[in-house]
DNA sequence: ATATAAATTTAGACGCATCTAAATTATAGT
DNA sequence: ACTATAATTTAGATGCGTCTAAATTTATAT
């Protein structure tokens, strides 16, 4: 059986190896989880005693089939108990990360699967993130970084890429949601910031916060 | 903050309190928590020390009004969280005990008190135990266990004393759930088993069922 | 190619929650 | 009141997950 910090580790490794290409290094997963190097260096033989990553010393990891079936089946827990705390417990999509850190970790599989059920197998949590089905597969989406997009293009924003509190109340002040209409009017060349029209409001963004929003091109 | 072993120590010593009148024993909650006294004799110092029990060494423990609220709290989620699991994800009674175990220990005042307005402020739980509400205040009731009623006395089922599998399939074998009506049809003096009368079909059973069935007399 | 810096691992420690074995204290019987 | 037994606590160890400080390996720059 894993445990909670087996399962935190593992998660952040199938995070990382969603961005970085190859293998994870252990400063940048010491870093996500705000831990030491020196631990996640200790964790990370436990791991691969227990056959949930690929390990060679001093070159950092990559999950196992094994692994990532567990990583993605968290995954999936986090993400469902998100849809549930805000579809039917009324919370804010920026109220939910911390909450869902915690349920992520219970263990029954008929739980998660008579939550799945009982909210008619959603396919993206309230950021937009894809939820893997019990199979482990995610429902593909074509999203973009807004920070990519041409100036003149438009779409929908279908996910955000981060859910720390502070983005998601910006995000709620400038009108920003799932499902709103946001068309490129300007890009700023020497800092990259866009000019953006935001359900007919224009409004200035940076590109920090662009590369966290993905839309879906209309 | 409180970890899980000090919860589950917690309501293990509250639920002990309610039987023995004093204060609990090492031992008995070591039984009830199956592990070693030894060990309870090192949580025991260690919740003496967060005041949330009074503690003399060879002497037994008690609660303080601290520990007291918190060991109601951990009952008031296990049993908020087992109305979910029954009324909204279709378990059975005899299935949520050890999930609710898991979910007792979320931490989030706000996901409690939300659960509870979602399931409409219950005041039992599948097992007809008594819900806190947020102030720690628990609904009255005026149950009796089925072996202390007289020959010829009727009532209704609204609650039972275990929760475990074993003594849940049994009751749902002789149709025995929450709300049942029973009547006492005859005592026997030596073995103090009873024949009772359920929704009109004549059953046989012992003194160690009948003591776990609450009974509220019409 | 080699020195220096950066990344990573090891060594040794700690707090938590548990255990076994041994010591201590309480209790019950005569 | 005294001893045998039962209950309880202490001592010392273990596994987990973390830490700091030191050692080692890899990468970088001249």
């Amino acid at each position: 059986m894993s445990t909670k910090a087996e399962e935190n580790y593992l998660k952040t490794i199938f995070k990382l190896s969603e961005k970085e290409k190859d293998s994870v290094s252990t400063n940048a997963i010491a870093e996500e989880l705000e831990t030491k190097p020196s631990s996640v260096s200790d964790m990370l033989k436990k791991l691969s005693e227990k056959e949930l990553i690929n390990y060679v010393k001093y070159q950092g990891v990559s999950l196992t089939p094994l692994g990532h079936r567990l990583a993605v089946h968290v995954i999936r827990k986090h993400r469902l108990w998100e849809v549930f705390l805000v579809s039917h417990l009324n919370f804010k999509w920026d109220e939910v990360h911390d909450i869902a850190e915690q349920l992520e970790h219970i263990k029954s599989k008929a739980l998660v699967n008579r939550l799945d059920a009982f909210l008619n197998f959603p396919s993206y949590d309230p950021h937009g993130d894809p939820i893997p089905n019990e199979k482990g597969s995610f429902p593909k989406s074509t999203a973009v970084p807004l920070n990519l997009l041409k100036v003149k293009t438009n779409g929908k924003v279908v996910a955000v890429e981060r859910d720390e509190p502070s983005f998601l109340n910006y995000l709620d002040k400038i009108q920003v949601s799932i499902g709103t209409h946001i068309e490129i009017v300007d890009v700023n060349d020497f800092d990259h910031s866009i000019d953006v029209k935001i359900d007919d409001a224009l409004t200035h963004i940076s590109n920090e916060v662009a590369q966290n929003i993905l839309i879906c091109v209309l």
